[in-house]
DNA sequence: ATATATAATTACACAATGTATAATTATGTC
DNA sequence: GACATAATTATACATTGTGTAATTATATAT
């Protein structure tokens, strides 16, 4: 859905450009070091309109995982029909997932913070679904309609659960990323997920 | 322990003068009204002393919600011998957990969403078990003890996850306060966590 | 096509945040 | 009492984020 009129389509355009500008200073000096006034200044905007776009820097990036994710997660949708039941979409979902943040950790680390800190002052606009979370989501609804997963906890807070999971194995490997074993990992995190903190039938 | 030496009880005495003041700007004019020139000014200290004790506000806010924590999780230690297993002790921490809550929503909002924001982040140094995580570890260890609780997933990651699930149902009772039962979402709640996503058994 | 409304961008000013540096004061140790 | 250490302070500064009003580009109605 390419956007109707030429205003929208300007505001996106200089959006994408702050986005592909401020990307590339972040891979090349660091999120940290990098700031709105340079950002503004490379992408020659004024430094007003960059806030009127991202008010605080971490949303630049989020914006820029959020593109990614959405591509990722619709070259991904295949997973809902090749696996057969909840367990194994999740991990064959996550897997996808990781294999994108071996190639971006600090910004995915960025990003986790910044959307843990709005999940709880945010004013919901930025809590849509990604484009992971979607798929995510979608999985889960299967799971509930074949029986697999429980209907009387809303998807959105199971899909936090599985947020701060996944966050968490991140996490653990940006630590020390010799040791650890990701898929394992992960397979360990999705049956804790499924079944508890018990681990065991009731 | 009270501190050794007069340099380190200065010390403290500076900080716990700024979080009494502080607190108190807090609660007359709320957290995002109050600066930290006007936390200075009132401490009569310098500005910079102020951030040399909390490098951001949102630090004055969880230094004092530890605290606090840490009296009520001391009074409520006896809840590991006054119920008989892990589901009952987890209910009644989170019960007296939340009665804490109810008298300080903004503080338990801000400090929320600082903690979540720095466990990402953080050396570390921040995200040292706080009087009712402490409980919570004691419960879950005591948990694992007695084969309640599964031992292939860290302590750590478990109490992540309740701390989650904890911040969650604040968040939603802070939203909308009349319709919501709390003790039937707390219990939900732990449902959640003791039995996963799936509910049943394997 | 022209006038009008709307929305993005801009320039400018400002309050607040957070950091760096060096001087000053209080404390601990010899 | 002399020296070292650590906290506090004064000062200056870069950065962040917001508010206001002017300017420009686009959309819409006549």
């Amino acid at each position: 859905m390419p956007p109707a009129n030429r205003t929208e389509k300007r505001k996106q355009q200089t959006r994408d450009h702050i986005i592909r500008i401020a990307v590339e200073l972040f891979q090349h000096q660091g999120f940290q070091a990098t700031t709105m006034d340079q950002i503004a200044t490379e992408a020659d905007i004024a430094r007003k309109t960059l806030y009127n776009h991202f008010s605080v820097k971490e949303a630049i990036a989020d914006a820029y995982v959020r593109d990614q994710s959405m591509a990722l997660a619709k070259a991904n949708r295949q997973i809902l029909d090749r696996h057969p039941d909840t367990a194994s979409r999740l991990l064959a979902a996550l897997d996808k997932a990781y294999a994108w943040v071996e190639t971006n950790p600090e910004l995915a680390r960025i990003c986790l913070g910044y959307r843990m800190k709005n999940m709880w002052h945010g004013d919901g606009s930025e809590n849509e679904e990604t484009g992971t979370q979607g798929l995510m989501a979608e999985i889960l609804r299967r799971g509930q309609k074949a029986g697999e997963i429980r209907t009387d906890i809303p998807i959105k807070l199971l899909l936090l659960q599985i947020d701060v999971l996944r966050g968490s194995i991140v996490m653990d490997w940006l630590r020390d990323r010799e040791s650890f074993k990701l898929r394992r990992e992960i397979a360990r995190t999705v049956d804790l997920f499924l079944y508890g903190a018990t681990g065991k039938k009731r």
